[in-house]
DNA sequence: CTCGGTTTAAAACAATTGTTTAAAACTAAC
DNA sequence: GTTAGTTTTAAACAATTGTTTTAAACCGAG
Protein backbone atom coordinates (compact mmCIF):
# COMPACT_ATOMS: atom_id res chain seq x y z
CA UNK A 1 0.00 0.00 0.00
CA UNK A 2 2.12 3.19 -1.39
CA UNK A 3 1.54 6.57 -0.44
CA UNK A 4 -0.46 7.74 -3.63
CA UNK A 5 -3.04 4.29 -3.13
CA UNK A 6 -4.05 6.11 0.34
CA UNK A 7 -4.15 9.53 -1.51
CA UNK A 8 -6.42 8.32 -4.18
CA UNK A 9 -8.49 5.93 -2.06
CA UNK A 10 -9.16 8.70 0.81
CA UNK A 11 -9.85 11.40 -1.86
CA UNK A 12 -12.60 8.88 -3.17
CA UNK A 13 -14.40 8.48 0.20
CA UNK A 14 -14.21 12.09 0.88
CA UNK A 15 -16.00 13.59 -1.96
CA UNK A 16 -18.03 10.14 -2.59
CA UNK A 17 -19.36 11.51 1.65
CA UNK A 18 -20.80 14.93 -0.05
CA UNK A 19 -21.83 13.44 -3.31
CA UNK A 20 -23.93 10.87 -1.67
CA UNK A 21 -25.27 13.19 0.59
CA UNK A 22 -26.19 15.60 -1.74
CA UNK A 23 -27.84 13.61 -4.67
CA UNK A 24 -28.55 9.89 -2.99
CA UNK A 25 -27.22 7.14 -3.98
CA UNK A 26 -28.68 6.56 -7.15
CA UNK A 27 -28.37 10.69 -8.29
CA UNK A 28 -24.81 10.05 -7.78
CA UNK A 29 -22.67 8.76 -10.58
CA UNK A 30 -19.00 7.01 -10.65
CA UNK A 31 -18.19 9.35 -13.26
CA UNK A 32 -19.04 12.13 -10.66
CA UNK A 33 -16.96 10.67 -8.04
CA UNK A 34 -14.18 9.87 -10.54
CA UNK A 35 -14.13 13.38 -11.67
CA UNK A 36 -14.61 15.03 -8.41
CA UNK A 37 -11.48 12.76 -7.00
CA UNK A 38 -9.44 13.58 -9.81
CA UNK A 39 -8.65 9.82 -10.95
CA UNK A 40 -9.82 7.63 -13.28
CA UNK A 41 -13.60 6.36 -13.79
CA UNK A 42 -12.15 2.44 -13.13
CA UNK A 43 -10.05 3.76 -9.51
CA UNK A 44 -13.27 3.25 -8.30
CA UNK A 45 -14.57 -0.30 -8.91
CA UNK A 46 -10.31 -1.27 -8.47
CA UNK A 47 -10.52 0.16 -4.64
CA UNK A 48 -13.90 -0.35 -3.99
CA UNK A 49 -14.97 -3.13 -6.48
CA UNK A 50 -18.19 -1.79 -6.83
CA UNK A 51 -20.60 1.44 -6.20
CA UNK A 52 -22.25 -0.55 -3.55
CA UNK A 53 -19.29 -1.62 -1.05
CA UNK A 54 -18.07 2.09 -1.83
CA UNK A 55 -21.14 3.68 -0.24
CA UNK A 56 -21.07 0.85 2.47
CA UNK A 57 -18.25 2.35 3.27
CA UNK A 58 -18.89 5.97 2.98
CA UNK A 59 -22.15 5.17 5.51
CA UNK A 60 -19.61 3.55 8.05
CA UNK A 61 -17.23 6.45 8.10
CA UNK A 62 -19.84 9.12 8.75
CA UNK A 63 -21.72 6.79 11.24
CA UNK A 64 -17.94 5.92 13.07
CA UNK A 65 -17.12 9.38 13.10
CA UNK A 66 -20.25 10.52 14.57
CA UNK A 67 -20.37 8.35 17.21
CA UNK A 68 -16.61 8.96 18.11
CA UNK A 69 -17.85 12.24 18.38
CA UNK A 70 -20.77 11.85 20.64
CA UNK A 71 -19.13 9.66 23.14
CA UNK A 72 -15.96 12.40 22.91
CA UNK A 73 -18.32 15.47 23.51
CA UNK A 74 -20.32 13.75 26.23
CA UNK A 75 -17.78 12.95 28.33
CA UNK A 76 -18.68 11.80 32.17
CA UNK A 77 -19.30 15.14 34.03
CA UNK A 78 -20.34 16.50 30.81
CA UNK A 79 -22.87 19.02 31.34
CA UNK A 80 -26.25 17.59 29.25
CA UNK A 81 -26.91 21.55 27.38
CA UNK A 82 -24.02 22.33 26.26
CA UNK A 83 -23.37 18.66 25.31
CA UNK A 84 -26.23 18.78 23.28
CA UNK A 85 -25.88 22.03 21.77
CA UNK A 86 -22.16 20.75 20.77
CA UNK A 87 -23.67 18.04 18.82
CA UNK A 88 -25.80 19.70 16.92
CA UNK A 89 -22.87 21.78 15.90
CA UNK A 90 -21.15 18.70 14.68
CA UNK A 91 -24.24 17.45 12.95
CA UNK A 92 -24.29 20.84 10.94
CA UNK A 93 -20.49 20.99 10.41
CA UNK A 94 -21.01 17.48 8.79
CA UNK A 95 -24.25 17.58 7.42
CA UNK A 96 -22.97 15.18 4.78
CA UNK A 97 -22.35 11.85 6.62
CA UNK A 98 -25.91 13.41 8.83
CA UNK A 99 -28.08 13.28 5.28
CA UNK A 100 -26.36 10.11 3.74
CA UNK A 101 -27.49 8.06 6.88
CA UNK A 102 -31.05 10.04 7.03
CA UNK A 103 -31.50 9.24 3.26
CA UNK A 104 -30.40 5.66 3.71
CA UNK A 105 -32.99 5.38 6.62
CA UNK A 106 -35.86 6.57 4.46
CA UNK A 107 -34.90 4.52 1.63
CA UNK A 108 -36.39 1.03 0.49
CA UNK A 109 -36.19 -1.63 2.84
CA UNK A 110 -33.11 -3.72 1.59
CA UNK A 111 -31.19 -1.14 2.79
CA UNK A 112 -32.55 -0.35 6.16
CA UNK A 113 -30.32 -2.95 7.53
CA UNK A 114 -27.62 -0.98 7.99
CA UNK A 115 -26.83 0.00 11.41
CA UNK A 116 -23.15 -0.52 12.76
CA UNK A 117 -22.84 -2.55 16.08
CA UNK A 118 -23.87 -0.98 19.36
CA UNK A 119 -25.90 2.09 19.89
CA UNK A 120 -29.18 -0.28 18.88
CA UNK A 121 -30.39 -0.15 22.46
CA UNK A 122 -30.24 3.81 22.12
CA UNK A 123 -31.09 4.71 18.78
CA UNK A 124 -28.79 7.28 17.04
CA UNK A 125 -25.06 7.20 17.89
CA UNK A 126 -24.06 8.26 20.89
CA UNK A 127 -27.03 7.97 22.60
CA UNK A 128 -26.07 6.19 25.91
CA UNK A 129 -23.47 8.89 26.64
CA UNK A 130 -26.71 11.46 26.20
CA UNK A 131 -29.36 8.98 28.39
CA UNK A 132 -26.01 8.95 31.39
CA UNK A 133 -26.24 12.91 30.85
CA UNK A 134 -29.64 12.80 31.72
CA UNK A 135 -29.29 11.40 34.72
CA UNK A 136 -26.57 12.69 35.88
CA UNK A 137 -29.04 15.73 35.41
CA UNK A 138 -31.43 14.59 37.17
CA UNK A 139 -29.01 13.18 40.15
CA UNK A 140 -31.19 10.08 40.42
CA UNK A 141 -32.19 7.44 37.79
CA UNK A 142 -34.94 7.75 36.57
CA UNK A 143 -38.19 5.35 35.09
CA UNK A 144 -36.98 3.91 32.02
CA UNK A 145 -39.60 5.42 30.51
CA UNK A 146 -39.19 8.74 31.08
CA UNK A 147 -35.74 7.99 30.22
CA UNK A 148 -36.72 7.24 26.79
CA UNK A 149 -39.01 9.46 26.50
CA UNK A 150 -36.61 12.41 27.40
CA UNK A 151 -33.75 11.04 25.63
CA UNK A 152 -36.26 10.43 22.20
CA UNK A 153 -37.43 13.58 21.95
CA UNK A 154 -34.37 16.02 23.07
CA UNK A 155 -32.35 13.58 19.96
CA UNK A 156 -34.92 13.70 17.57
CA UNK A 157 -35.02 17.69 18.14
CA UNK A 158 -31.51 18.32 17.75
CA UNK A 159 -31.57 15.91 14.59
CA UNK A 160 -34.26 17.22 12.66
CA UNK A 161 -33.23 20.63 13.54
CA UNK A 162 -30.02 19.81 12.17
CA UNK A 163 -31.18 18.89 9.18
CA UNK A 164 -33.69 21.12 8.19
CA UNK A 165 -31.18 24.12 8.98
CA UNK A 166 -29.16 22.92 5.86
CA UNK A 167 -32.27 23.19 3.77
CA UNK A 168 -34.39 25.70 5.25
CA UNK A 169 -33.41 27.38 8.06
CA UNK A 170 -30.10 28.90 6.31
CA UNK A 171 -31.75 29.94 3.18
CA UNK A 172 -34.14 31.56 5.68
CA UNK A 173 -37.24 29.38 4.02
CA UNK A 174 -38.76 29.40 7.61
CA UNK A 175 -38.72 32.30 9.59
CA UNK A 176 -38.00 33.29 12.94
CA UNK A 177 -34.79 30.89 13.12
CA UNK A 178 -31.34 32.68 13.52
CA UNK A 179 -28.42 30.72 14.38
CA UNK A 180 -28.64 31.96 17.93
CA UNK A 181 -32.15 31.01 18.35
CA UNK A 182 -31.93 27.78 17.52
CA UNK A 183 -29.44 26.84 20.67
CA UNK A 184 -31.60 28.88 22.99
CA UNK A 185 -34.18 26.31 21.51
CA UNK A 186 -32.24 23.18 22.17
CA UNK A 187 -31.48 24.75 25.70
CA UNK A 188 -35.21 25.56 26.42
CA UNK A 189 -35.91 22.00 25.18
CA UNK A 190 -33.48 20.57 27.64
CA UNK A 191 -34.66 22.66 30.82
CA UNK A 192 -37.97 21.92 30.11
CA UNK A 193 -37.59 18.29 29.41
CA UNK A 194 -35.40 17.69 33.04
CA UNK A 195 -37.86 19.48 34.65
CA UNK A 196 -40.82 17.59 33.89
CA UNK A 197 -38.58 14.56 34.84
CA UNK A 198 -37.52 15.84 38.37
CA UNK B 1 -60.88 14.56 -22.04
CA UNK B 2 -62.42 11.14 -21.87
CA UNK B 3 -63.12 8.46 -18.95
CA UNK B 4 -59.92 6.28 -19.93
CA UNK B 5 -57.61 9.23 -19.37
CA UNK B 6 -58.29 9.87 -15.97
CA UNK B 7 -57.96 6.61 -15.01
CA UNK B 8 -54.60 6.31 -17.01
CA UNK B 9 -53.48 10.16 -15.42
CA UNK B 10 -54.75 8.84 -12.08
CA UNK B 11 -53.34 5.75 -12.19
CA UNK B 12 -49.73 6.82 -13.14
CA UNK B 13 -50.05 9.58 -10.09
CA UNK B 14 -50.80 7.38 -7.28
CA UNK B 15 -48.04 4.90 -8.38
CA UNK B 16 -45.50 7.81 -8.20
CA UNK B 17 -46.09 8.90 -5.25
CA UNK B 18 -45.34 5.99 -4.18
CA UNK B 19 -42.84 5.21 -5.84
CA UNK B 20 -40.90 8.12 -5.59
CA UNK B 21 -41.16 8.38 -1.73
CA UNK B 22 -39.82 4.51 -1.78
CA UNK B 23 -36.50 5.03 -4.13
CA UNK B 24 -36.70 8.93 -4.93
CA UNK B 25 -36.37 10.64 -7.40
CA UNK B 26 -33.22 9.07 -9.44
CA UNK B 27 -34.01 5.76 -8.31
CA UNK B 28 -37.38 5.63 -9.57
CA UNK B 29 -37.49 4.69 -13.25
CA UNK B 30 -40.20 5.61 -15.68
CA UNK B 31 -40.60 2.39 -16.71
CA UNK B 32 -41.42 1.25 -12.90
CA UNK B 33 -43.64 3.74 -13.27
CA UNK B 34 -45.49 2.51 -16.35
CA UNK B 35 -45.74 -0.89 -14.93
CA UNK B 36 -47.29 0.29 -12.06
CA UNK B 37 -49.93 2.00 -13.35
CA UNK B 38 -50.57 -0.29 -16.21
CA UNK B 39 -49.88 1.65 -18.82
CA UNK B 40 -47.52 1.88 -21.68
CA UNK B 41 -44.12 3.68 -21.42
CA UNK B 42 -44.57 6.60 -23.67
CA UNK B 43 -47.99 7.54 -21.44
CA UNK B 44 -45.93 9.33 -18.99
CA UNK B 45 -44.39 11.46 -21.33
CA UNK B 46 -47.96 11.75 -22.89
CA UNK B 47 -49.69 12.94 -20.55
CA UNK B 48 -47.01 15.09 -17.92
CA UNK B 49 -44.61 15.41 -21.46
CA UNK B 50 -41.64 14.79 -18.74
CA UNK B 51 -40.69 12.77 -15.90
CA UNK B 52 -39.41 15.92 -13.49
CA UNK B 53 -43.13 17.48 -14.37
CA UNK B 54 -44.66 14.37 -12.98
CA UNK B 55 -42.64 14.81 -10.27
CA UNK B 56 -43.82 18.10 -9.09
CA UNK B 57 -47.24 17.01 -9.58
CA UNK B 58 -46.84 14.22 -7.29
CA UNK B 59 -45.41 16.67 -4.88
CA UNK B 60 -48.26 18.94 -5.18
CA UNK B 61 -50.49 16.43 -4.85
CA UNK B 62 -49.19 15.12 -1.40
CA UNK B 63 -48.46 18.88 -0.17
CA UNK B 64 -51.85 20.14 -1.10
CA UNK B 65 -53.70 16.83 0.41
CA UNK B 66 -51.33 16.99 3.74
CA UNK B 67 -52.04 20.76 3.90
CA UNK B 68 -55.73 20.71 3.74
CA UNK B 69 -55.94 17.55 6.06
CA UNK B 70 -53.59 19.26 8.96
CA UNK B 71 -56.20 22.46 8.04
CA UNK B 72 -59.30 20.49 8.61
CA UNK B 73 -58.07 18.55 11.60
CA UNK B 74 -57.51 21.43 13.30
CA UNK B 75 -60.27 23.19 12.85
CA UNK B 76 -61.11 26.09 15.39
CA UNK B 77 -62.01 24.67 18.82
CA UNK B 78 -59.98 21.38 18.17
CA UNK B 79 -57.80 20.38 21.17
CA UNK B 80 -54.05 20.54 20.67
CA UNK B 81 -52.92 17.37 21.75
CA UNK B 82 -56.13 15.28 20.10
CA UNK B 83 -55.28 17.23 16.99
CA UNK B 84 -51.20 16.57 16.82
CA UNK B 85 -51.86 12.88 17.46
CA UNK B 86 -54.22 12.92 14.77
CA UNK B 87 -51.75 14.78 12.13
CA UNK B 88 -49.02 12.17 13.43
CA UNK B 89 -51.88 9.52 12.15
CA UNK B 90 -52.14 11.00 8.68
CA UNK B 91 -48.53 11.56 8.31
CA UNK B 92 -48.36 8.12 9.17
CA UNK B 93 -51.14 6.68 6.71
CA UNK B 94 -49.66 9.10 3.87
CA UNK B 95 -45.97 8.75 4.71
CA UNK B 96 -45.09 8.15 0.96
CA UNK B 97 -46.17 11.73 0.59
CA UNK B 98 -44.28 12.74 3.54
CA UNK B 99 -41.04 11.24 2.86
CA UNK B 100 -40.58 12.32 -0.90
CA UNK B 101 -41.36 16.00 0.15
CA UNK B 102 -38.59 15.28 2.81
CA UNK B 103 -36.24 13.82 0.52
CA UNK B 104 -36.46 16.80 -1.63
CA UNK B 105 -35.51 18.99 0.95
CA UNK B 106 -32.68 16.91 1.52
CA UNK B 107 -32.28 17.14 -1.84
CA UNK B 108 -29.74 19.81 -4.27
CA UNK B 109 -30.19 22.97 -3.84
CA UNK B 110 -32.05 23.70 -7.27
CA UNK B 111 -34.99 21.42 -6.43
CA UNK B 112 -35.12 22.95 -2.92
CA UNK B 113 -37.07 25.89 -3.67
CA UNK B 114 -40.07 24.05 -4.17
CA UNK B 115 -42.73 25.09 -1.10
CA UNK B 116 -46.44 26.23 -2.60
CA UNK B 117 -47.88 29.43 -1.55
CA UNK B 118 -49.33 29.87 2.02
CA UNK B 119 -47.58 28.16 5.09
CA UNK B 120 -44.52 30.04 4.35
CA UNK B 121 -44.97 31.95 7.59
CA UNK B 122 -45.53 28.59 9.95
CA UNK B 123 -43.51 26.45 8.33
CA UNK B 124 -45.37 22.62 7.70
CA UNK B 125 -48.35 22.77 6.25
CA UNK B 126 -51.32 23.41 7.94
CA UNK B 127 -48.70 25.07 10.74
CA UNK B 128 -50.69 28.15 11.02
CA UNK B 129 -53.75 26.19 12.43
CA UNK B 130 -51.17 24.61 14.87
CA UNK B 131 -50.27 27.71 16.27
CA UNK B 132 -53.89 28.73 16.69
CA UNK B 133 -54.65 25.53 18.37
CA UNK B 134 -51.59 26.34 21.17
CA UNK B 135 -53.18 30.25 21.28
CA UNK B 136 -56.31 28.92 22.01
CA UNK B 137 -55.16 26.36 24.61
CA UNK B 138 -53.25 29.32 26.46
CA UNK B 139 -55.72 31.15 26.61
CA UNK B 140 -53.56 34.39 25.47
CA UNK B 141 -51.61 35.53 22.71
CA UNK B 142 -48.10 34.59 23.86
CA UNK B 143 -44.67 36.41 23.03
CA UNK B 144 -43.30 35.81 19.41
CA UNK B 145 -40.72 33.88 20.01
CA UNK B 146 -42.34 31.94 22.67
CA UNK B 147 -45.15 30.72 19.61
CA UNK B 148 -42.32 29.51 17.07
CA UNK B 149 -40.37 27.84 19.86
CA UNK B 150 -43.52 25.67 20.64
CA UNK B 151 -44.66 25.47 17.44
CA UNK B 152 -41.07 24.38 15.94
CA UNK B 153 -40.69 22.16 18.65
CA UNK B 154 -43.98 20.29 18.70
CA UNK B 155 -44.28 19.79 15.20
CA UNK B 156 -40.62 18.91 14.27
CA UNK B 157 -41.25 16.09 16.82
CA UNK B 158 -44.33 14.72 15.01
CA UNK B 159 -42.85 15.03 11.87
CA UNK B 160 -39.59 13.12 12.72
CA UNK B 161 -41.57 10.20 14.96
CA UNK B 162 -43.79 10.04 11.68
CA UNK B 163 -40.95 9.30 9.46
CA UNK B 164 -38.88 6.96 11.74
CA UNK B 165 -41.60 5.38 12.77
CA UNK B 166 -41.83 3.56 8.85
CA UNK B 167 -37.85 3.17 9.24
CA UNK B 168 -37.27 1.60 12.26
CA UNK B 169 -39.76 1.74 15.15
CA UNK B 170 -42.29 -0.73 13.39
CA UNK B 171 -39.25 -2.86 12.81
CA UNK B 172 -38.47 -2.30 16.60
CA UNK B 173 -34.49 -1.32 15.50
CA UNK B 174 -35.19 1.33 18.27
CA UNK B 175 -36.45 -0.08 21.25
CA UNK B 176 -38.93 0.78 24.00
CA UNK B 177 -41.80 2.50 20.75
CA UNK B 178 -45.55 0.69 20.77
CA UNK B 179 -47.88 2.41 18.78
CA UNK B 180 -49.17 3.43 22.31
CA UNK B 181 -45.88 5.14 23.04
CA UNK B 182 -45.84 6.95 20.22
CA UNK B 183 -49.13 8.92 21.10
CA UNK B 184 -48.50 9.20 24.49
CA UNK B 185 -45.00 10.81 23.65
CA UNK B 186 -46.35 13.39 21.49
CA UNK B 187 -49.56 14.29 24.03
CA UNK B 188 -46.39 14.69 27.27
CA UNK B 189 -44.68 16.91 25.18
CA UNK B 190 -47.63 19.11 24.51
CA UNK B 191 -48.77 19.89 28.38
CA UNK B 192 -44.82 20.25 29.12
CA UNK B 193 -44.17 22.74 26.66
CA UNK B 194 -47.71 24.58 26.80
CA UNK B 195 -47.22 24.28 30.67
CA UNK B 196 -43.61 26.13 30.05
CA UNK B 197 -45.77 28.65 27.93
CA UNK B 198 -48.42 29.51 30.89
C1' DC C 1 18.92 -2.00 -14.59
C1' DT C 2 15.50 -5.65 -13.87
C1' DC C 3 11.81 -7.74 -12.10
C1' DG C 4 7.24 -8.35 -9.31
C1' DG C 5 3.37 -6.27 -7.93
C1' DT C 6 0.52 -2.25 -7.65
C1' DT C 7 -1.78 1.60 -9.55
C1' DT C 8 -3.49 4.25 -13.46
C1' DA C 9 -5.27 4.89 -18.20
C1' DA C 10 -8.20 4.71 -22.35
C1' DA C 11 -11.42 2.13 -24.44
C1' DA C 12 -15.05 -0.72 -24.79
C1' DC C 13 -18.92 -3.50 -22.63
C1' DA C 14 -23.81 -4.53 -22.19
C1' DA C 15 -27.62 -2.69 -19.87
C1' DT C 16 -30.60 0.88 -18.69
C1' DT C 17 -31.97 5.52 -18.81
C1' DG C 18 -35.66 9.36 -20.46
C1' DT C 19 -37.68 10.55 -24.55
C1' DT C 20 -39.51 10.53 -29.39
C1' DT C 21 -41.60 8.66 -33.41
C1' DA C 22 -45.04 6.95 -36.27
C1' DA C 23 -48.61 4.04 -36.81
C1' DA C 24 -52.46 1.70 -34.80
C1' DA C 25 -56.61 1.65 -31.81
C1' DC C 26 -60.02 3.94 -29.80
C1' DT C 27 -63.84 7.46 -28.92
C1' DA C 28 -67.43 10.48 -29.71
C1' DA C 29 -69.96 13.73 -32.84
C1' DC C 30 -72.01 14.26 -37.11
C1' DG D 1 -70.20 4.84 -41.38
C1' DT D 2 -67.11 8.56 -41.79
C1' DT D 3 -64.27 11.75 -39.73
C1' DA D 4 -61.47 14.34 -36.44
C1' DG D 5 -59.32 14.11 -32.18
C1' DT D 6 -57.50 11.55 -28.45
C1' DT D 7 -55.15 7.72 -26.47
C1' DT D 8 -52.28 3.61 -26.75
C1' DT D 9 -48.82 0.87 -28.68
C1' DA D 10 -44.28 -1.06 -30.24
C1' DA D 11 -40.08 0.29 -31.74
C1' DA D 12 -36.29 2.99 -31.89
C1' DC D 13 -33.45 7.00 -30.24
C1' DA D 14 -29.23 8.88 -28.31
C1' DA D 15 -27.25 9.36 -23.90
C1' DT D 16 -25.73 7.63 -19.69
C1' DT D 17 -25.20 4.07 -16.44
C1' DG D 18 -21.83 0.61 -13.64
C1' DT D 19 -18.40 -2.40 -14.78
C1' DT D 20 -14.58 -4.89 -17.26
C1' DT D 21 -10.68 -5.33 -20.07
C1' DT D 22 -6.10 -4.69 -21.58
C1' DA D 23 -2.13 -2.46 -21.63
C1' DA D 24 0.77 1.13 -20.03
C1' DA D 25 2.95 3.58 -16.17
C1' DC D 26 4.71 3.44 -11.80
C1' DC D 27 7.20 1.80 -7.75
C1' DG D 28 10.46 -0.29 -4.49
C1' DA D 29 13.54 -4.44 -3.76
C1' DG D 30 17.15 -7.26 -5.32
Amino acid sequence: MTEKELESKERIISISRILFAEKGFEGTTVRDIATGAEVNVASVNYYFSSKEKLFEEVLRAGYNDCSAEVTRIMAPGKNLEDGLVEIFRYYLEHHHDLLSMFKLMMSSQEKQRFMPEGDQDFGPPGGKFVAEAIIRELGKQPKDEDLHWALKTLFSHVTHTAILYNCCFKERKIPFTSDDDIEKNIRRLCRVILADLK
